[in-house]
DNA sequence: CAGGATCCCAGAAGATACTG
DNA sequence: CAGTATCTTCTGGGATCCTG
């Protein structure tokens, strides 16, 4: 809501004390791209519920290409948070699980999710109301 | 590490399970999406510290182009995760601070933050065995 | 000072077809 | 089955100039 007020009230200065938290989260802001993507949180959401294999993460996640899920579990498991695990079967298999390290990282996405469930609908609400004008 | 195992012990079936965890999770997408992009966390990070006039966030949010200020200032607003103050004064000032709806997404995304702080090391290190061959 | 209006680009995302 | 290769489309991000 864009309001009008009288007297600002903000020291004009560049806030330097702000700048070390920003050190801080800069190396945040990457982290937050990746795994902001469209697809990896859901990715790693399936894989909470143990291993899974390719063709059932295609079929799970439902709207991703082969494409786009060969990349962000490659991505995915560059960085660490996910193993793969090729059975030289016929036709071959490979299944992806959750590392120790991308376990841990679904913690604290589980509880921006949390976040999100519940506040979701004022995000809308506000969406609304701005675009009203 | 891609490793080579000797028997898939998955079940191979499609998961309907999961699909209800998905559902629900398919709304945090787009708002990981929202907050996951360059710049919106670093702004709502500087703004916890305190509201904040136009000049200093791009001074203060090092590289960042008036232009995306202004989207992402624009799209946060919408979103009811900061407000918009206006003094009308000579020169105009702005005056952008976190409503409390951003106060309380600050939280569960500073938890993301220390994770990352925590565990950035590790990815890196994955990363370099990993485009070691 | 705080933006709006344009133009531009690299890289992300996606569709499709082919392969070991 | 689990990818790779190619092509096209889309969009996030930025540079530049202009204005109340």
């Amino acid at each position: 809501m864009t309001n009008t007020g009288s007297k600002p009230e903000t020291k004009p200065e560049t806030r330097p004390e702000t700048r070390h938290v920003l050190e801080r989260c800069r190396n945040v802001a990457p982290i937050l791209q990746r795994v902001g993507d469209k697809w990896s949180m859901l990715i790693i959401i399936v894989l909470i519920d143990g291993p899974c294999r390719f063709s059932v993460l295609k079929r799970t996640i439902d709207g991703i290409s082969q494409q786009m899920l060969t990349r962000v579990l490659k991505a995915l498991e560059r960085d660490g948070l996910i193993s793969r695990t090729t059975y030289p079967t016929s036709p071959p298999q490979v299944e992806y699980a959750l590392t120790e390290l991308g376990l841990s990282l679904s913690e604290p996405v589980l509880r921006l999710g949390d976040w999100v469930r519940d506040n979701i609908g004022r995000i809308e609400a506000s969406r609304e109301t701005y675009d009203a004008r």
